[in-house]
DNA sequence: GCCGTTTTCGGCCCGACTGTTTTCAGTCG
């Protein structure tokens, strides 16, 4: 059983946390955190570098007492320095540190002094009044803590961040409707385009910092006041989510918007960045000394520090500051107008909302060059799935339709299933008479990792293939991603010259944009689809777009970024 | 524990809010 990344991380994490209760070095504690969240963001799996022959210590943060215990943890399955901690303080310290007020300091004064494990048995020391006698206690956090414990409500998961867009805009227009308000802006994970949002980050400029807090607390969807300053506010709303709203000074805008965009791996870097120059770099500015030489704006913050303007989509401690230094940022991202239509679309031919018609004017009306119908393949019952006998009428309908609709092409495909021994649901003559042909996997997602990867390999050696539809098929927050070998496929991919989609449906978002990224270094292009059931859906690619520059895809990398002649010369490269 | 164009020691990102501590520690982002 290969042991994951992000298992080793959630080690090295726990480890982390035990250690700061324990008392340890704060320096040490941070080294570890620093660890896991960069196996976190490894694009690859340590057991596949260790394969390699590369060398661990080489990656950032990861030194030799870490990779001994990688080592060790991929060899036996166990990490002896988190069991001897394991001793003396048991692994559920770790739920205690989750709750929003308890930190190490204050989980060691629990353990030690009441014997406290977990939330359980802190909810009865709350209610029975014997938390605020402690040192570092008071009244009012037992009174927080017993009120947390109870209304416990678990948010496990990040809102996604389509859902999130409408909730963002509503409060940015209320703040911006306050005379006091010269500016509003969301930072955070929200602006750098993350497929989900854990909380929301707001910017104001004002110079009346009370009152847009005032307002700020009162707005109609807030559900409880976490914090209510003149320069930093928080709140939670009805829906769950946590709105953190910071006010500053115009001099101080881009300072405070770029800090509080991010993430933390990218801050912490460019600070590092700030310090080796002799200069600060805070939410207010870059100081030389006493004095502040850039903060009005993000190009003025990135110049004073000698560096070109990163996008926000970039903005990730995944190396673009070296990239920068080098001269290797991406020139231009790819946008949702760099788009020209989508290549994987649904009609009433099998589950789509839209007819034929309706999607293609959809397609025109959004001034796309091209749309592909692609709907499903017979053995998808539940979808309506089309036969080689309906899928041969609606090319025919569609050959009607373009001579009605000269404007743009449509594209005739199908969204072929690829069945679990890895062939294809429709016969190769059928296929021979398509444009394009969308391979998707719709069955059998708990493979074990080798079968499933075989099987998609062996669909994409298939005469007729074009693009791996949502590879990975995982749906945020809902089914998690299959087991897949994705360096094997994506290498596949180069060598049998066919295409990867980043499926641009809010919940898909799938290839992610480590893997896009992957598919970018690797050379293999990727297809930004809607993946449209409704003529409505096809602006879904505007979700795309953003996980694509989440990838480093410029206009180059993607398919469906070229003309209409352009595309059907690549995609007849992978028919036949 | 990691790291190095101040390299094998001595640093390590920075500030706001809260509660309780009356001058600051803990927590959070």
């Amino acid at each position: 059983m290969p042991i994951h990344n992000a298992e080793i991380a959630a080690i090295f994490d726990e480890l982390a946390d035990l250690l700061e209760v324990d008392g340890a070095d704060f320096y040490r504690v941070r080294a570890y955190r620093n660890g896991a969240r960069s196996i976190h963001d490894l694009p690859h799996e340590l057991s596949t570098l260790l394969e390699r022959g590369e060398d661990l210590v080489k990656l950032p943060g990861i030194g030799k007492e870490l990779a001994k215990k990688i080592h060790e943890i991929l060899d036996t399955g166990r990490c002896t320095a988190l069991d001897r901690l394991h001793r003396r303080l048991p692994h559920s310290l770790t739920e205690l540190l989750a709750l929003p007020g308890l930190g190490p300091k204050r989980v060691h004064t629990l353990y030690h002094e009441l014997h406290i494990h977990d939330p359980k048995e802190l909810h009865h020391a709350a209610a029975a009044g014997e938390l605020h006698r402690l040192p570092g206690f008071g009244r009012k956090t037992e009174e927080q803590l017993l009120e947390r414990l109870e209304h416990r409500v678990d948010h496990p998961h990040r809102m996604i961040r389509a859902e999130a867009e409408g909730y963002v805009e509503a409060l940015l227009a209320y703040l911006r409707a306050l005379p006091a308000v010269e500016r509003a802006e969301a930072a955070g994970s929200f602006r750098r385009g993350r497929e989900t949002v854990g909380d929301l980050d707001l910017l104001v400029q004002s110079a009346e910092g009370a009152q847009v807090a005032d307002a700020f607390v009162a707005y109609d969807e807030v559900e409880s006041v976490i914090a209510h300053g003149r320069r930093k506010s928080s709140v939670r709303l009805r829906n769950g989510l946590q709105v953190d709203l910071r006010v500053v000074s115009g001099e101080r805008f881009g300072a405070a918007l770029h800090y509080f965009t991010g993430n933390r791996g990218h801050n912490v870097a460019l600070r590092r960045e700030a310090q080796r120059r002799g200069l600060k770099l805070n939410e207010y500015g870059v100081f030389d000394g006493e004095e502040r030489i850039a903060g009005s704006d993000e190009n003025e913050v990135f110049a004073a520090l000698g560096y070109p303007y990163i996008e926000p989509e970039l903005r990730e401690g995944r190396g673009e500051l070296e990239a920068a230094h080098a001269g290797l940022l991406p020139q231009r991202l790819v946008s949702a107008e760099d788009l020209k239509g989508s290549l994987h679309n649904h009609t009433r031919w099998s589950d789509g909302r839209g007819t034929l018609e309706e999607m293609v004017e959809a397609a025109v009306e959004r001034g796309h060059a091209y749309i592909a119908i692609t709907d499903h393949s017979q053995r998808l019952t539940i979808a309506n799935g089309l036969d080689s006998r309906r899928l041969l009428e609606q090319l025919e309908a569609i050959d009607r339709l373009q001579e009605r609709y000269p404007q743009i092409a449509i594209l005739k495909g199908s969204e072929v299933d690829i069945l679990e021994d890895g062939s294809m649901d429709l016969p190769e003559e059928v296929l021979a008479r398509l444009d394009l042909v969308v391979g998707a996997v719709h069955t059998a997602f708990e493979l074990p990792r080798a079968k499933q990867t075989r099987r998609i390999l062996r669909a994409m050696e298939s005469r007729y293939f074009s693009i791996l539809a949502h590879p990975f098929q995982r749906m945020i927050n809902e089914r998690p991603p299959l087991e897949l070998d994705i360096e094997r496929i994506i290498r596949a991919a180069r060598e049998r010259g066919c295409f990867l989609e980043l499926n641009a449906t809010p919940k898909r978002l799938d290839l992610d944009d480590r893997y896009l990224y992957m598919a970018r270094e690797a050379g293999v292009m990727v297809a930004i689809d809607a993946d449209a059931h409704h003529p409505l859906q096809l602006d879904h690619l505007r979700h795309g777009a953003l996980q694509a520059r989440r990838g480093w895809l410029e206009p180059r990398h993607v398919i469906n970024t070229r003309p209409l002649d352009e595309l059907r010369a690549l995609l007849r490269t992978t028919m036949g």
